[in-house]
DNA sequence: GGTATAGGTAACTTTTGAGTTACGCAAATA
DNA sequence: TATTTGCGTAACTCAAAAGTTACCTATACC
């Protein structure tokens, strides 16, 4: 893999990442511990950390020889802020859906 | 374009179907009208919208010779209940910081 | 100091998604 | 009825992401 700068959305559009992510969110998790729940080499896991933590959705913290993945919220606020705008769409078309049955009644 | 099988995740991570669905937000397009804002071929679009439309992003209404897409909730909703679980994450981390401190206090 | 462990990087292969062109079909139009 | 318009599908090319193996560095341990 050449790690390649992703956005937010290409870097959850792939399922093992959004695993790591789903393992980090019960606890910080070093590469290894990582690696040991797919069945990927370990350079390939560590590849997708750094896509991760390069777009934002996990900090590392290096202790000794390990490296420890904590989930972080940036990442996660890219794709609620882009969900947030579709979301108005859905509340305007409720709202526009309500006047026209009002403006009837 | 073997127009693949893609999840929720994976429809939104391509730049080109999340501006589709950009535009669609303003309104309800037929492919040509959608294909105007776009370089590349009818075809290429046309498959993106099979896409989107197979992952519940869109809904798609024929009329006469021309096919109108309308945004669609079902697809974002698999989104946000996505982000809902993180989200669980970050309020819990919260209301662990505050216990902590509450019992410092 | 020698060895095992945790992890990164480089170079390469494989897979697959995104795009193209060519073609076909049905609905509108002349 | 002939032609144009709107769109889908098939076959193919191309680019890039995902994975691999091999090798290197640094920390921990004996």
């Amino acid at each position: 893999m050449a790690t390649p700068k992703l956005d937010a959305f290409q870097v959850i559009g792939d399922p093992s990442r959004r695993k790591m992510l789903m393992l980090l969110s019960a606890d910080s998790l070093t590469i290894n511990s990582l690696a040991e729940n797919f069945q990927m080499s370990r350079p390939a896991v560590s590849k997708h950390v750094k896509i991760l933590y390069s777009a934002g959705f996990i900090s590392i913290k290096d202790v000794g020889r390990e490296r420890y993945c904590t989930l972080q919220k940036d990442g996660f606020e890219e794709l609620q802020a882009w969900l947030a705008y579709f979301d108005q769409f859905w509340t305007s078309r409720f709202k526009k859906l309500e006047n026209l049955l009002n403006n009837k009644a």
